[in-house]
DNA sequence: CAGCAGTGTAAGCGAGCGCTCAGCGCGGAT
DNA sequence: ATCCGCGCTGAGCGCTCGCTTACACTGCTG
């Protein structure tokens, strides 16, 4: 898969430009911690013994736990934001868009199911401030997704009752994947993805079955 | 502030058989809480004011934090159980028991979807016994949905590639809804799940479109 | 009237929380 | 050789947490 030797199901080359190196680690910790157990049953010395250093490390990089998460949060919302954007600018109409949307997001919250599932569920934590820009960033990828499914029902290439609403059930598809989806889930993050793919056309009664 | 019945978005009528009226209260203020800021981040204080008790009130009716949590997480689940073991017994054949079950699953959780969100998203909190007790409650809703699944699938009245990714999609669609439903929503609990058992037939490449 | 079970409270205990701070080791520049 | 500053630690502060205890009030029973 990735080349480099790892092992264990933690994707080790996930954000390889956070400098210090043990900044890095941290952030792998808050993400392992805070899918296990949660934000709030998380504590300061869980994330520091799973990054193997003192407590007080955690606040030579970050001001607070809580800027840990906004740290973790806001970089797994722009990275969905951008492969939302990639998949819409490179298909040549809205029902390759919606396809390839599709299998991108859910293979997104099916491989990096660990991330994904802060992202999703644990915003409410954030403060104020914070939760604000991740908000926005979500704002940005919903108005994305309902821009697509409107335009594919303008064109006559879907037939829904509610835009909104379809729209709606697109997203939840795959952000429900990051609250079940494990290692040992039978299906592979792309078998997955190109299923869902499948199934979300069927749903918008896309005319266009398969094709090219 | 209640008294008088109804009137707001709580459910006043939502455990009626619990017994001393105050413990009801406490399961109501303990739902309020825990939907709003998860378990971990409520404190006793809080369910003890909301339910406008002295913190030490809640200990005369259950033993623990995490018992109030189960007690509100066992009735939901039993509710949502009951209500699709209901859909498919009343319904002639697979397709129209897809359809009831997603129209009953949808709106219960788009009505109900303070306390939708404690069960769906709080389960994780529960000791490790009380746990096993949900859990295998919501074995018994996936098992029964599959089955539907697949008995439509053999019938060829659905043609899916995977009856099991399938039914997991169909849950995950109605369980999301307690993930972002509020009661500014624009529609209503009994509109979303119309279109939602729309949106799952013709997402299970359902044969039998309308008719009644 | 006494006794008692059921329901509630004020006060506070021990533990663990997020976070701080004085200081230490070590690599690189002087 | 010395010094500086970054990365990190051990110790611990102040606070809030879940929960307990001792006690009070109410209404029912004999």
């Amino acid at each position: 898969m990735s080349g480099i030797p790892s092992a264990g199901p933690q994707p080790a080359d996930l954000w390889p430009e956070v400098q210090p190196d043990a900044a890095r680690r941290l952030m792998l910790a808050g993400v392992e911690s805070f899918a296990q157990r949660g934000y709030h049953a998380t504590t300061t010395r869980d994330i520091a013994a799973t990054a193997g250093m003192s407590p007080a490390a955690l606040y030579v990089h970050f001001p607070s736990k809580a800027a840990l998460l906004f740290a973790i949060s806001r970089s797994g919302h722009e990275q969905v934001l951008s492969l939302t954007q990639q998949a819409v600018a490179e298909a040549e109409d809205p029902a390759a868009a919606i396809r390839d949307l599709v299998e991108r997001f859910t293979a997104w919250h099916a491989r990096r199911h660990t991330i994904a599932r802060v992202v999703q569920y644990e915003l409410e934590a954030l403060p104020e401030q914070e939760y604000a820009v991740v908000a926005s960033l979500r704002r940005d990828i919903e108005r994305l997704v309902r821009d697509v499914v409107e335009r594919g029902v303008a064109a006559g290439l879907f037939t829904v009752g509610d835009p909104h609403t379809a729209a709606r059930a697109v997203l939840s598809l795959g952000v429900d994947v990051a609250r079940w989806y494990t290692d040992r889930t039978r299906l592979g993050p792309e078998e997955l993805a190109r299923e869902y793919g499948e199934l979300v056309l069927r749903m918008l009664g896309a005319t266009t079955g398969d094709g090219a």
